[in-house]
RNA sequence: GGGCGAGUGGCGGAAUUGGUAGACGCGUUGGUCUUAGGAACCAAUAGUGCAAGCUGUGAAGGUUCGAGUCCUUUCUCGCCUACCA
């Protein structure tokens, strides 16, 4: 017989799905919709396994929710803008927009090479005018309802890439990008106002029953909501500084106050600007404030003023004003009212500078006269040292009591803090959109006139000028407004703005007036199935959230609130990492492994070490090329392989041999399936033996389907080989050949998700036909006559013994009773206690 | 420092609710066929014992007739986050 070539078959059912345009989604009314999306490829050039992985388990979804009846719209699309493109073109003297497009017709080829059900009708791109023209509009929008704004403030200056980051794009102090050492620069920014949504967001989660755990406690932490009060401080001293907000969670410990500890970027800081010691102090806390060894360390260093702050609940009591390195402007009010003995932090402090350190809170175990020691005492307990306060429960009671108290007396007021800070939009570079802005002669905001839209990026720039080169673009940049000159904004969009919203692109890919239509996206939003990496856990996930809220803000038409109703994280592709005896990093394709000893090809002598499996970089070249191994194995293979060694939410480890072994197992299913072929062709009319095949098959859609709805790809392709390892000892049976075919026809259903080339084959040469529904159980077949009951004695397993089904305890003990069993456990011996599990187990508890 | 998650054979991993631990695959071993095989097929494969059996899901306790699964303590690893007042 001859071989399964799957170049020819793959090609053949590809070629055709194209043609029939099969995944082609339409409003349907009439059908439950569903909406899986896998997030967007950034167009770096090739595909790599992360995607194969990515698009593989969306495809699976897919595909099956096809079969299931679904309406299922399942699209694709580039981020596209982004500085690799801009970095590319200008290393090799190319338009950003060229190298982008070469990319995405590279991706594209290799991503219908994979046989993904995907609709290419619906195919974007966020560099693409007719996008980025939408996204204008939306800016302008936001403006108009308030939610778009400009200010000045300290932005991280990345000195390579020579722009602004958002604080979430600095990692330990670096740029997420380029690694160097961000600086602090003062600059006017677009912001969205996303922490007026800070609330909502947070709210949001709880409706997100189908998100990771994980990923909904990050975003939690990262909107950092807390309740607490603000303070304020009266202050005494040189300056003309009369009070000092503070924020605090813990107004209780008021009477442990020792010091006020002050961001050194606070605005009383302009009254030290020509403090030779001050300005020494704030270069200190900005150098040490940002490397990792220092946070690590932790140390605390402050510089003291001569203002005092005087205690709201003790007017008595005037403690000393710090600027410290620890506290941070932008959270609270960039001031920090200190309590050594119940803040590690203010202890630590306190420690160096040689303040008081009183005790107001001892635990319930410990008497009056507690004293903090060597640690700060933050725990639950009761008030102690604080006189009227004294005795109340810490925390609950006493917060509320003394917020209550402070408010009475005007000193203070309840407050809930947020940490989520505004998105900062600016970014200072070409490759971008446009942000849809101009200023006049006076420098004030002119937002383009809509009709005026879209502002498209100019061509043939030279990407070569230092900084932002649309800040040398000056035909660009000059324009008329309303008779007047004035100068565009140069500054384009974070990425993250274009993949804030292309969800909703999808739903209305060719709409020219509008980004979407209401009727569109209501129909397909939100996305069931969303499915990616955990490492958009945070910004893009949050981002887009915002984006549906900042949209549907003062606009009702939306009938969802939140882009995505589930979320799939996928995990990360590993291989073994390699390096010669130079400590060069080698790639797979480089080394051999002969006689149990990795050694490196061609260069027998030198012998390689063989490092811990890491996500494949390219860095340290651990990286399997998927185009190779599809034109090796075929995409079937590799979709097989891919799902096959891990759940994936977890890392899966790239093996050559797995790879091997799902590639040889796609040729042994062909096999079985000639030999069911033949085996329908003798048209055996006999009934005999046919229960166990349908017994089997009904068993195993039942456990197969399970597992596909709960994600368990891996165990999918396990029941995979259990079908394989049932069937070809099956089949040499004296089977009816019509309950063969109805059987074998189901089970080819089943291989449609994972593999669609060999099982769309396999099903055309049984029925000439490509119209499949998922098959149902049939509940008859699932139920057994004989069941294996597990015999326990004192809790131990001591026999299985199969017997009826719904046997009931009396018979079961029976049975045996007439065992060997009996004879050998039972003899002499009465029993005490019977538990009897219905078709599971009986245990008997005997005297020993 | 804080948060989350995970520890099961030589390896990747199964085990819907507490009810036969180790499905399925890789690897390994033995065999068949072959000029040969990194091919195919058959068989074995948690440990220990000739065997009946005993021991086994990081460790120690606990709840239960019964625990990989629930509870407490603890160790190790991974990921995220970080002076958030």
């Amino acid at each position: 017989m001859d071989r399964y070539n799957f170049k020819i078959v793959e090609n053949k059912w590809q070629e055709k799905w194209q043609k029939s345009k099969v995944f082609k989604a339409k409003i349907d009314k009439s059908k439950k919709k569903f909406y899986c999306l896998e997030m967007f490829p950034y167009p770096s050039g090739k595909i790599h396994m992360g995607h194969v992985r990515n698009y593989t388990i969306g495809d699976v979804l897919s595909r099956y929710k096809s079969l299931k009846g679904f309406n299922v719209m399942h699209p694709m699309g580039w981020d596209a803008f982004g500085m690799p493109a801009e970095n590319a073109a200008r290393e090799n003297n190319l338009d950003p927009k060229e190298w982008t497009n070469e990319n995405i017709s590279t991706m594209k080829k290799q991503l219908k090479r994979l046989g993904l059900s995907i609709d290419w009708d619906r195919e974007i791109s966020t560099c693409s005018e007719e996008y980025y023209k939408h996204q204008q509009l939306f800016f302008l929008e936001l403006f108009e309802k308030g939610l778009v704004y400009r200010k000045e403030n300290y932005v991280n200056w990345d000195p390579v890439d020579q722009t602004v980051l958002a604080n979430e794009q600095v990692i330990d102090g670096k740029g997420w990008r380029s690694g160097a050492i961000v600086e602090r620069k003062k600059l006017n920014q677009w912001f969205f106002n996303i922490s007026k949504f800070s609330e909502d967001l947070l709210k949001g989660l709880d409706e997100l029953e189908e998100w990771p755990n994980k990923v909904k406690i990050m975003q939690k932490n990262w909107i950092g909501k807390s309740f607490g009060c603000e303070i304020s401080f009266q202050t005494e001293g040189e300056l003309p500084v009369k009070e000092i907000k503070c924020f605090t969670t813990r107004p209780d410990t008021l009477f442990g106050f020792s010091f006020l500890a002050l961001s050194v970027d606070h605005e009383i800081s302009k009254y030290f600007s020509k403090d030779k010691e001050f300005l020494k102090f704030r270069d200190a806390c900005s150098k040490t404030g940002t490397t990792e060894e220092a946070i690590a360390i932790g140390e605390k260093i402050g510089f003291k003023t001569k203002l005092l702050a005087i205690n709201p609940l003790n007017p008595n009591q005037k403690v000393p004003v710090f600027f410290a390195n620890f506290v941070l402007m932008d959270y609270g009010f960039g001031a920090v009212f200190g309590c050594p003995a119940h803040d590690q932090r203010d202890f630590d402090f306190a420690k160096k500078y040689n303040l008081q350190i009183k005790t107001v809170v001892k635990p319930d175990n410990e008497n009056d006269n507690f004293e903090v020691k060597d640690k700060a005492y933050s725990g639950a307990g009761v008030l102690i040292n604080s006189e009227f306060l004294n005795g109340l429960k810490v925390p609950n009671d006493s917060i509320l009591k003394t917020i209550d108290i402070l408010e009475k007396k005007k000193l203070g007021k309840k407050k809930v803090n947020f940490r989520l800070k505004d998105w900062g939009v600016s970014r200072q570079r070409y490759w971008g959109c446009p942000i849809p802005i101009a200023y006049n002669e006076n420098g004030h905001v002119m937002p383009i006139p809509k009709n005026q839209l879209p502002i498209k990026l100019p061509e043939n720039v030279n990407l070569n000028s230092k900084g932002n080169p649309l800040d040398s673009e000056n035909e660009w940049k000059n324009i008329i407004i309303d008779g007047k000159k004035c100068i565009r904004e140069t500054d384009t969009l974070d990425t993250f703005v274009c993949s804030s919203w292309y969800y909703l692109r999808f739903c209305s890919p060719k709409e020219e007036e509008y980004g979407f239509t209401q009727d569109e996206i209501n129909y397909w939003m939100p996305v069931d199935q969303y499915i990616g990496g955990v490492e958009h856990a945070i910004l893009h996930l949050l981002y887009s959230r915002f984006f549906i809220k900042a949209l549907g803000f003062k606009n009702n038409n939306f009938k969802f609130t939140e882009p995505f109703k589930g979320l799939f994280t996928q995990g990360m592709v590993c291989h073994e990492t390699y390096k010669d005896q130079n400590n060069n990093w080698l790639s797979p394709e480089e080394v051999e492994l002969v006689e149990n000893q990795y050694r490196k090809k061609n260069d027998p002598t030198n012998k390689v070490k063989v490092g811990p499996s890491e996500s494949m970089s390219k860095s340290k070249k651990n990286v399997i090329d998927p185009e190779k191994i599809i034109e090796n194995f075929g995409a079937d293979a590799v979709r097989l392989f891919i799902l096959s060694d891990s759940p994936p939410e977890k890392d899966v480890q790239w093996s050559e041999q797995g790879m091997l072994a799902s590639y040889k197992f796609i040729q042994k299913l062909w096999l079985l399936n000639e030999k069911v072929k033949k085996k329908i062709k003798l048209d055996i009319k006999e009934i005999y033996n046919n229960s166990d095949l349908e017994k089997f098959t009904n068993q195993i859609i039942n456990k197969y389907t399970y597992n596909l709805e709960n994600f368990n790809y891996n165990v999918i392709i396990a029941n995979i080989y259990e079908i394989y390892n049932f069937l070809n000892k099956e089949v040499d049976k004296n089977i009816n050949s019509e309950t063969l075919k109805k059987n074998y026809r189901k089970i080819l259903i089943l291989y449609l998700p994972v593999i669609p080339h060999f099982a769309s084959e396999c099903l055309f040469d049984l029925e000439y036909d490509d119209k499949f529904d998922w098959p149902k159980v049939n509940a008859n077949f699932l139920k057994e006559d004989k069941v294996d009951f597990v015999i326990q004695i004192n809790g131990k397993k001591r026999a299985i013994l199969k017997e009826n089904k719904d046997i009931d305890q009396e018979s079961l003990l029976v049975k045996i009773k007439s065992n060997k069993l009996s004879e050998k456990y039972l003899k002499n011996k009465s029993i005490n206690k019977i538990i009897f599990v219905k078709n599971r187990l009986i245990n008997l508890i005997i005297n020993e």
